[in-house]
DNA sequence: ATGTCC
């Protein structure tokens, strides 16, 4: 595949017709410019958004993100609608990760208030938030529990005091998917993950203290209570190995049956089962309930980081108090209701690396938000900026109510442990004035920003592609890894 | 991403 196959549409968008490889059931789009569809063309990202324009009930065309990249059968900034009921499911669609996602805090400080209090506030952070693979938190639960945390997702964390309304509310589903299943989950996935919620993991994971640094939309940012030199926390993760198990589940199972519904894949990664097989629905309950699983874990680091706001601050500041943005996924697959060609239709929307962006007035969005669009959140590499956009009419019109979700990487993470290293990384961040707590310096060195795309970039490319806006741009002053 | 191979 090179340039030449691609059809420029407008500046931020290109097209692979259908007609580019005879078993492709609908065009393949890339929202892009022409230096991030150059490092796009560098991986086999592009193959697989191909790939996956040949899955059966592919509504409108098969979309990629400007920080797509290489992932398990579909790219990392792929976007596939299926229809329902006779489309198809896909774990590969969805990603290891179920419900990665991206959380936003706010707080009532700025950068003078809290600057001296940076390096004992990034230790705190450490301490209190476990990190690294396999690492287990101070919440162990029983069967029990775990199966209420599956059903109730962030809801379960009220019990506990872990959580306000306000917190679910400023949550994408409220903090729960309803349909979840914990009988369709298996006993090794619930053995993995009964003592990680309130972990951190590893990878590009993090939290993140970062400073407003300068505002696009003052309307929309100020009902996110955001104001330039405001400081406020993110946290990166997912459901830790609770997803991993139950993706490795289903793509096993999966992969016994596909062949009895006649479905022939390029690629056998892609495996997927109807969205009306048992197989499919069983996914369906299973995916929703690790989804509700990384809500309650973005939940409980919350806790967390309000207990290492409170440790290092209380007494320092006049408000200490940490309170919920938005909290978004970007993995996951979702039934919704979207416009095709003037026709309402019901589809699958399988969102990898790819985040829900839905536009202003709807139903779903809490009231606070429902005139200025659903809050975006995009972290950057480390070290650079994250940015916080809202949902459009464009993205609703254009890409099923979704737009990018990072910077993507560019370069795999064994080049970047071999080109990096990791304690010179942290020098020269730590120079830039960021506070960097990793559990590893190895894993640091993957994380490198220059194996990343410009983020700034990315976005460029979604706001003037009209499928999110920008409202704030944001740099880290602590960053906390695994 | 991931008890980075049960």
């Amino acid at each position: 595949m090179n340039s030449n196959d691609f059809k420029r549409i407008n500046p931020y968008l290109y097209e692979i017709p259908a007609s580019y490889r005879a078993d492709m059931r609908a065009p393949a789009r890339f929202y892009a410019d022409a230096e991030l569809l150059r490092a796009a063309l560098g991986d086999k990202s592009l193959d697989q958004l191909v790939n996956s324009a040949t899955l059966p009930g592919i509504v409108a065309y098969a979309l990629a993100m400007p920080d797509i990249h290489q992932g398990y059968g579909f790219p990392i900034g792929g976007v596939v609608a299926t229809r329902v009921p006779d489309g198809v499911i896909s774990p590969g669609g969805v990603g290891y990760d179920i419900n990665c996602g991206v959380r936003l805090l706010g707080t009532r400080l700025n950068r003078e208030d809290v600057a001296p209090y940076l390096d004992q506030l990034a230790t705190q952070l450490q301490r209190n938030c476990p990190h690294g693979v396999g690492r287990s938190g101070e919440f162990v639960l029983n069967q029990k529990q775990m199966e209420t945390v599956v059903r109730q997702g962030a809801r379960w964390a009220l019990t506990g005091g872990y959580a306000t309304e306000e917190d679910l509310e400023r949550t994408e589903e409220n903090g729960v998917i309803a349909g979840a299943d914990p009988a369709k989950i298996s006993a090794r996935a619930f053995e993995r993950a009964r003592d990680q919620l309130g972990t951190l993991g590893s990878g590009n994971h993090f939290i993140e203290v970062d400073v407003v640094d300068e505002i696009f939309d003052e309307t929309a940012a100020a009902r996110m209570g955001l104001v330039r030199g405001g400081v406020v926390a993110q946290i990166h993760c997912g459901s830790r190995g609770f997803g991993h198990q139950v993706c490795t589940d289903y793509v096993a199972r999966f992969q016994r049956v596909v062949h009895q519904y006649g479905i022939v894949l390029p690629d056998r990664e892609l495996v997927c089962a109807p969205l009306s097989s048992p197989e499919g629905q069983d996914y369906l309950a299973a995916m929703k309930g690790a989804a509700n699983y990384a809500f309650a874990n973005r939940q409980l680091l919350t806790h967390l980081i309000r207990r290492s706001f409170a440790e290092t601050l209380a007494g320092a500041v006049d408000d200490h108090s940490v309170y919920q943005i938005y909290d978004i996924a970007h993995n996951m697959a979702k039934i919704e209701e979207h416009e095709v060609d003037g026709q309402r239709v019901r589809v699958c929307v399988h969102r990898k690396g790819a985040t829900r962006a839905f536009g202003p007035g709807s139903p779903v969005l809490p009231e606070v938000y429902r005139d200025i669009g659903q809050p975006v959140l995009v972290p950057g590499s480390m070290g650079t900026a994250s940015w916080v956009l809202v949902g459009t009419e464009g993205s609703m019109s254009q890409s099923f109510g979704s737009t990018c979700h990072g910077a993507g990487r560019m370069m795999s993470r064994s080049r970047a442990k071999k080109e990096v290293q990791g304690g010179e990384l942290r020098r020269k961040l730590e120079d830039r004035g960021i506070r960097i707590r990793a559990g590893s310096l190895a894993g640091l060195a993957e994380e490198a920003p220059q194996a990343y795309k410009d983020v700034d970039r990315v976005i460029e490319v979604v706001h003037g592609a009209g499928i999110a806006r920008k409202v704030a741009r944001l740099v880290p002053v602590i960053v906390v890894k695994g």
